[in-house]
Order: C-alpha cells, then sequence, then structure tokens
DNA sequence: CAGAAGTGGAGATTCGATCTCCACTTGCTC
DNA sequence: GAGCAAGTGGAGATCGAATCTCCACTTCTG
C-alpha cells in the first residue's frame, strides 16, 4: 500500500536527477502494475505506465525477475509481521480470523503479490527466504485458537496457506464484479473452521446476481502453463 | 470416464476403415490429454498419444475449438443430469451435498471439463447451452436445503459455482501430491454452508504434510493471461 | 560548452503454438 | 492384383507475444 522506502540504488556514484526520477517512476509504475495484472505484465506495458522507454527499464534493473525481487522484498516481510502482530491478539480465535482477512485482502489487492507469495516463483531469493518465516507463525496461531477450544482440533497449519489459495482464485475472478464479494466466502470458510456450531455468523457481503456471477465466471482463467 | 458414444462422423460417406480407427484413437487421447493437462495441450501432444500425425487430426476436426465441442458436449449433459438426480435424494441436505461433491470430483479428475464447464470458452455453443442448464438445477437444491432447515438461510444459488471454482483451483495444485485431498477443505466449506451448529463434521482426509504442502504451492500457476 | 550520462523505441531474437501441404502409403473395388 | 481415391505423417510456414539489445539522439552537470 506505502510507497515503501525501496533501495536508493547502490550510492556507488548517485545517479543523474534526471534518472533518478525515472527510477522512481518505473518502480512505481511496476508496483501499480504488478498489483493490477499480476506478475506477467510486460515490462513494455510496465514503460509506457512509467512513461519511459523500455531501454531505460533494463538500463537500471538487470532483468524482469530483479525488478520483482526488488520490488516485493518489503512487502513480503510486512506480511509476516503482520502475522505476528497477530499473535498478540488477547483472543486467539479473533487474532486467527485478523490474520485470515488481512491475508486474504493483501491476495486480493495485489495480484503479483499473491503470485510471490503463493508460487514458488523461482529465483526469488530474498521472497522465498521470507516465506520460510511463515509456517512457524501460522503454527503458533493455530496452536493457540486450538489450546482455547475455538479453532476445530482436526484443522492443521498446513491447511491456512491452501484455504488461502482456494480464497485468492475466488477474488481473482469477481475482483471486477465486486471487489470485496470474497469477505463472503471467507465467512463461509470461517464458519467451516470453528469448532463448536453455534449459528452461523452472519455473512458480510451479499451474493452476487446472476449476470454477476456470470460475468465472474467468464473473468476466470485456467492456469498459466 | 466412459467412452461416450460419439457422434460417428456424418455419415454421408463411412470412412475408410483405418480412418475411422484412427478417429477413434484420436478422441480418445484427446479425451486423456485434455482431462490430465488441460485444454492448453497442444494437438501435436494429442497427435503423439494417439499414434498419428497431426496433420491427421486436421483432417477430421477444423479446428481445436471443434474437437473440444465434440469431446465435451455429452459429458456436461451428464453433469447436468447429475445435478437432477441430486434432487431426489430424499434428505434435501445430502442431495446437496452429493452434488457438491461429485462436482468436485470431475473437476478434480478433468481438468479439460473444469475448464468447459467453469470458464465461458468462446465458441463452444453446445457446451455453453448445456451450462445454462445449470442454475435452475441448483436453485432448486438450495431451495430445497434451505426449506428443511439444513442448510444456512444466507446462501444463495450463485454461490454453489464460486465455491466450485474455490475448490476447484485447489485439486488444480493438490492433484500430483494427494489426488484426493480435496475432500477435506470440501467438508471444510460444506461444514460452514450448514445452518445449524454442530460438532464439525470429520474431515475425509488428513491434512498435507509441509513438503507435500510446499510441492503443492509450487504447483501452482497463477490464471493465464 | 564539452563530454559523460541517460534515453527511446525499432527491431533482433526466442519461443511455443496452430495449421498447411504434398510426397508417400494404404485400403477398397472391380 | 491393379489402379486409384482416400488417407497419412510431419517438416516447416506462419503467427503472436514476450524479453532484451543497440545506437543515434537528448539532457544534465561541472
Amino acid at each position: 500500500m506505502s510507497t515503501a522506502p525501496t533501495t536508493p540504488a547502490t550510492p556507488e556514484r548517485p545517479l543523474r536527477r534526471d534518472a533518478e526520477r525515472n527510477r522512481q517512476r518505473i518502480l512505481e509504475a511496476a508496483r501499480e502494475a504488478f498489483a493490477e495484472v499480476g506478475l506477467s505484465v510486460t515490462l513494455d506495458e510496465i514503460a509506457h505506465r512509467a512513461g519511459v522507454g523500455v531501454g531505460t527499464i533494463y538500463r537500471r534493473f538487470p532483468d524482469k525477475e530483479k525488478l520483482i525481487d526488488a520490488l516485493f522484498e518489503d512487502q513480503i516481510n510486512g506480511f509476516v509481521a503482520m502475522a505476528e502482530e497477530c499473535l498478540d491478539h488477547e483472543d486467539a480465535w479473533s487474532g486467527l480470523l485478523s490474520f485470515f482477512e488481512r491475508a486474504t485482502e493483501s491476495h486480493a489487492c495485489d495480484r503479483g503479490f499473491k503470485e510471490v507469495a503463493l508460487s514458488g516463483y523461482h529465483g526469488l531469493d530474498r521472497c522465498s527466504r521470507a516465506r520460510e518465516l511463515m509456517l512457524p507463525v501460522v503454527s503458533r496461531l493455530v496452536d493457540r485458537a486450538q489450546a482455547d477450544g475455538s479453532l476445530r482440533a482436526d484443522v492443521a497449519p498446513t491447511d491456512l496457506p491452501l484455504l488461502q489459495l482456494m480464497l485468492g482464485s475466488l477474488s481473482d475472478c469477481t475482483r471486477d464484479v465486486d471487489p470485496e464479494v470474497w469477505r463472503r466466502y471467507l465467512g463461509i470458510v470461517t464458519d467451516g473452521l470453528r469448532a463448536q456450531g453455534g449459528p452461523p455468523s452472519p455473512l458480510p457481503r451479499p451474493p452476487l446476481r446472476p449476470e454477476q456471477t456470470q460475468e465472474a465466471m467468464r473473468a476466470w482463467r485456467p492456469p498459466a502453463r
């Protein structure tokens, strides 16, 4: 969300003023484009949004992967920090819910981030290292909520990323139709995770209308080969 | 599953015996390949599996789309029939569950079918006509289960295809790791759909181990552009 | 104002798919 | 079993979409 304080280039020799300005524009445009379209946006598209030529991008970043790595490092570390904060909720269940909701939200708002966070995407060392930090934190969230009897006993920490993945693909194809409707399905899933039944919790969003559903399905794309 | 009685070519003039045999091989190979890989398998791959050259495929089918349309017509009609059968369960809830389970199963076993059933995939007239028949049937399944108080009152018929879509993308990336684990997540989701809480229903499959989860995530691919 | 730094964007390159084409092979009919 | 229409394989024409290169030109800075 915030324009992160991305590394201001190696200060071996400072960039010319116009060059530095372009560098920032590229980073900004890339963040935007990755968020909207996903990691598959072309560099041509990014260059266009930044108002520069492709050549300018290649002058600053050796290749597309390096650009991605530079861009998402902060974001993925922030994600881990968010999970840790959720451990501090005094109520274990609401801590878990809060993690779940914020995680799904990040995925819904930023396709690029979702792809970096969920997939292997080879060659993003810094990002994949951060990903490894997640499982332990998630385990503690799960343990805590099972210990106090709010989370059903038969779910495991490894279930969470997979549930995230499911919700992520839903939000991916509903985003243009109703960008918040994923909350409805998150509600259904989390009701399915509670240990003791009670009445279902009210769903935070109304269902899609039939035409909206049609449109969402039309927006669905099979996974890339 | 069954080798459907696909239209035996226009009987204007019967094919030579070897040609008809090849035609069947192509259909069979295509069914297999679409199921395993999805609609994006190349015709080269299909030709290879069928033990014929690409040219032979093009002699029988004007293009890839026609081949797909021919292949999935029966299957999608069968799907609608299956949904109608589920209306006959005397218990509304188990009818709904049964539909849900069998639908997810078809998607898990056949990537091609999933893509035809869920996405718009333009230009498959016969298939898309069949898809339109679904909503009314699903509505009756939902109504019935709400009328007898087993299904939570705030879900709508349009929720079902979207829940299917979620489960479908899960099964897509877990299929090589544990082809049945989608049942676990189906269990969580359907627990979230029940009207009155009770104890959670036992999950039909154990969770994935951490390495398996890693592998499943590695198998995840972002939607095609 | 000189020269170093930076730039744009056409196009070289690679890749992976669909579909064409024709010299050759096979099956059917008489 | 001969002759010919039907059928075949698969190399390669063709398309499209992406990454990345290159260099004549522009812009900054000391």
